[in-house]
DNA sequence: TTATCGTTATGCAAAATTCGCATAACGATA
DNA sequence: TATCGTTATGCGAATTTTGCATAACGATAA
């Protein structure tokens, strides 16, 4: 049986520019969770290389620092979210939840009466 | 001025593969409109081959048909919507309509108390 | 002072995807 | 049966994505 599924996605630009998705959402979880970038890319299951990347291009657009790094050290380094970037993953998830539990109620496929 | 802006997205998928979404609608829009799938790639300024690719894939998936071709004739060819398309596209467009004006009255990034 | 260690940072080539040029196929009409 | 503008599609080029390999880093421990 083929099923027609409606599809939403919500994210956030800044001059155009991606800042911030369900993708980029992930990761800055992931590195709130394990505390560096590459236990992030590690837990996502995806190369250290494309979580860098996505990093980089969130932070080159960001009106505000996203994370605080550091290099060396004890555990090699670190990777943190700033308070800014955890107040924008509350904001994010709210749009999302929010854009979801509406499009799950007033879309329907079935007769559009 | 870095001016955060939220954008959204829906469409349409038939077994996880895209059905319709914005860029689909406006083909198929075209086609309506010009009556040929050459016309229509014409009227977007995209290549004949992108728009055959796009409406091969949909119709790929599609549980109806969505246009009907024909090839020689008078006028070299012509593709027409079916019935089902056409009420696809308005199905579609409602959707999306109501999608944006949710959006746009409900997702503020401004003060999310 | 110096070696260590796991991280961040990045160049670069490979892989995958998208794009569009070029050309064949088509068939109702004249 | 020649014509004409369309549909159909192979294939190489251009672009984007991916990830391997390796350098840089610097607080800590010895």
């Amino acid at each position: 049986m083929k099923s027609i599924q409606v599809r939403t996605k919500i994210w956030l630009e800044v001059d155009g520019e991606p800042l911030i998705g369900a993708g980029r959402e992930r990761l800055l979880l992931a590195i709130e969770n394990g505390g560096s970038l590459n236990a992030a890319a590690a837990e996502l299951g995806i190369s250290y290389r494309k979580a860098w990347s996505q990093l980089r291009q969130m932070e080159l657009h960001a009106p505000f620092a996203l994370v605080e790094r550091s290099k060396g050290g004890k555990g090699g380094g670190s990777t943190h979210l700033t308070l800014e970037a955890r107040e924008l993953l509350t904001r994010y998830a709210k749009l999302k939840t929010e854009l979801r539990s509406l499009a799950d109620e007033k879309f329907c496929m079935e007769d559009p009466r």
